[in-house]
Formats: structure tokens, C-alpha cells, sequence
DNA sequence: AGGTGTGAACACTTTCACAGCA
DNA sequence: TGCTGTGAAAGTGTTCACACCT
């Protein structure tokens, strides 16, 4: 039944949810794509487009019930359960991760940390107290992780990523400035915050030149 | 001359231009959109395509020629003067910036720190010392500020923004995890961690399902 | 031979426009 | 009437294949 669903698709479906969200705090019940649109800067069109990939999910001259539509958003991306996640490198990536309250909101619960200096194997994070990094099998395993952060400098993150995966991690959220091997089937995403102020830098000095 | 160039071209030059740097590191002085390609995960034709749209940077037969196509996509891209930067919310993801070491080595200089906590303003931050958000609009213009980095909680953040470009701002990267409005011609960057780990958790979720 | 630069083919995404249901 | 769901059209991005230069 489901088809190849595209990546600008999910990221919006997201937004919809944080939306729908929202809405239901302020105490709306039903939704049209139109306002749903405005929200997350799209289109009504887009919108509807996005939803129909998944199933109809509204009723024909009334819209979306917000309720409703964000259980089957929720399902849909897989945020209708916890996640449990391992972070290795304890820098201050992992520090703010640690600390960021929607992390564990949105259903992603810190399991493990880890980290290589021994100056901080053996501190406590909250509950957690850091591990060394060579415990990352056993840290996967025995915590039943299913996703890894990987927050290490960028000569290491190969070699962790490579072994999270061996040891069962199911997808990678990486922050070293590299590009990572996974095999098929592993999904990883990349954050690289040079990688967006050069985009901001190209953006600007681009429209300066352009005529 | 130059039309419009898509997101992921721009996303891919930052990688050559990181390819590059590390084969020029290893003192190699030619090399060919394979090469490239290999790099960073991509198509010998995509390198080909994404360079031809700004002008013809190799020579039939050879490839290019390492340390100049550098020079080339660092102008491109802007990154070969230093851009000025302010950090507006000096929480976790305001520190772990500040001390990323990538940061003011891909010429990005942080030149100012705000936040609106009194036990934080009047701090120091290395040479920088925290000033109250009442003040972005000196901070800007005083500093030549040129691109703002949002790191404030999600209904602090529009007010940051449109303050911020009201200065002189000319760029964003917003980590509130909210759908900022800026003016046309203003480019503005999100980094969204909730929405890049739901993007994870819905690839392994359809995988498991989908046959 | 070797590898770039590029039009043309293809694939994918977004927008349009409207049939159809509440 | 109002708003969804969706084929068809338009627009964008990627891949192919080859002419052309060194």
C-alpha cells in the first residue's frame, strides 16, 4: 500500500502535526487545509496532496477533525510510541540535546551517554551516568536503543556509526561534519550547521551580485 | 547570469567545497567529478551539472584543478570573506555553538551574545559578554551584524526575528522550532531537531510496516 | 584515451482545476 | 455552498549519452 513517500512530504507532515497540536490546545476540533497551510507556510493544495499519500482523512465541506487527524499523524510517523536513544559524545551537543525539554516530549528518551575522555566516563547526566564508548555494543543491547546520536568529532563518527548499526541501532541522527556510510535500510539524517550558514552565506552574496 | 540555483545544489557545493579541502590536506592537485562524486555520496554527472551552473571550471580530459575549483566555490559561496554573527539566546544550543571550534574556522565570527535572563546578562562568554535582548537592535548595527542566529524558545522567537531583520540583519538560522515570517529576500534557515528525529522514526516505522 | 560540458529524456514534486460528497 | 480528494498540467531536479576538447 505505501508507496514511495518523499522527504519534503514527511518534514511538512511534521509541521501539520505541531499544528494540529496546536490547534487542539486552543481548543479547535476542526481543521481545513487552508488553515493548515497558513500555518506551516505551504499551500491548501499541498497540503491535501501530502494527506491523500496516507489515506482521506476528511470529510467534504467541513475539513479535518483536529483530534482525529493527529492520532493518524502521530501513527503515521511513528510518534505513537517511545523511542529509546543513545547519545555518544557527551561535548556540548550532547549537553544541549540532553537539556532540550521537547526532546522528551516529542518521545524520544535518552537511554545512554557516552563519551571517549576519561575525565567524563563516569559522571552523572541526570539518571544517566556517562559510559565509555567502547560499552557502545553492550550500551545498544542491553538498553534496547533503537536510534544513535552521533556528536563526536568527525574521525570518529565512522567507526561509531558502524558499530551502532553491527549492535542494532535502527537509525542515525548525525551532527560530525562527514559523511557517513550506513548500510541500506538504515536511515540517517545529517545536521551540519556550516552546511546552513552557507547556505545563508550563498543566499546573500548571490542576490548582491545578481543583478 | 545567474538564474536561479535549486537548495540541494547549494547543500552539495558546501560538500565539494569540504571535499576539496581535505584533498588538497592530502596534496592532491587534480581530480575529477568521480572523485567528487564518490566524496559526497552523489553522481559524477550531479558534480558536473551542480558546477556547470556557475561556469566551466575543468579542462577536457584532466578534471579540475584542486586548489583552484576551492577558490572558485569559496567565492560562490561566499565564504571567502568572514560574515558577523549574533546569538540571541544564550541557552545550551547558544554554548554548544560557541564553542564549536567549525564555527570560526569556516569564517563564521560570533560577535555578539543576547538573552533575556538576568542571571545571564552582565556574563561572560569568553571576550563577549551577554547583553539583554532589549539591546539586539544596538548589537546589530553597532557590530555590523550580519547574520542572527535564533535560539530562543518558540514564542520569543518571531519578535526576535522581525527585530532583528528591522536592524539590518541579513540572514537567519532559526532553531525555534516554530515557522518564523520574514520578509522576501531575507533567507532564512530552520533547524529543527524534533522534526529531523520524526523523520527517523518514520522511515524505520514505514519500513516495518510496508511489506 | 580520458573526462568535461550540456541538450534531451526521464523522474519527481507542486500547482491547478474540478468532480463529488456533506 | 464549502471543502476534500485527485487526475492532469506545469514546473523542477536528476540522469543519460555523447559531442568535444586536451
Amino acid at each position: 500500500m505505501t508507496h514511495k513517500v518523499s522527504d519534503s512530504t514527511i518534514r511538512r507532515m511534521s509541521h501539520y502535526l505541531r499544528a494540529l497540536e496546536e490547534m487542539d490546545r486552543q481548543e479547535e476540533t476542526t481543521v481545513s487545509s487552508t488553515q493548515l497551510a497558513e500555518w506551516g507556510g505551504t499551500t491548501a493544495a499541498q497540503v491535501r496532496k501530502d494527506l491523500s499519500q496516507f489515506g482521506s482523512f476528511g470529510k467534504r465541506g467541513l475539513g479535518y477533525e483536529v483530534r482525529g487527524l493527529t492520532e493518524r499523524l502521530r501513527a503515521i510517523l511513528g510518534v505513537d510510541r517511545r523511542w529509546r536513544v543513545a547519545l555518544v559524545g557527551a561535548g556540548r551537543i550532547g549537553a544541549a540535546l540532553f537539556e532540550y525539554p521537547n526532546f522528551r516530549l516529542r518521545g524520544f528518551d535518552l537511554v545512554g551517554v557516552l563519551d571517549v575522555a576519561d575525565d567524563k566516563v563516569g559522571r552523572s547526566w541526570g539518571e544517566l551516568t556517562i559510559r565509555h564508548v567502547e560499552e557502545l555494543e553492550d550500551v545498544v543491547s542491553s538498553e534496547d536503543v533503537d536510534l544513535v546520536i552521533i556528536a563526536v568529532p568527525a574521525a570518529a563518527a565512522q567507526e561509531v556509526a558502524d558499530r551502532a548499526v553491527e549492535a542494532g541501532a535502527r537509525g542515525i541522527l548525525n551532527f560530525a561534519p562527514t559523511q557517513l556510510r550506513v548500510p541500506e535500510g538504515v536511515p540517517l539524517t545529517d545536521v551540519n550547521l556550516v552546511m546552513e550558514m552557507e547556505a545563508l552565506s550563498f543566499a546573500i552574496t548571490s542576490a548582491e551580485q545578481g543583478s
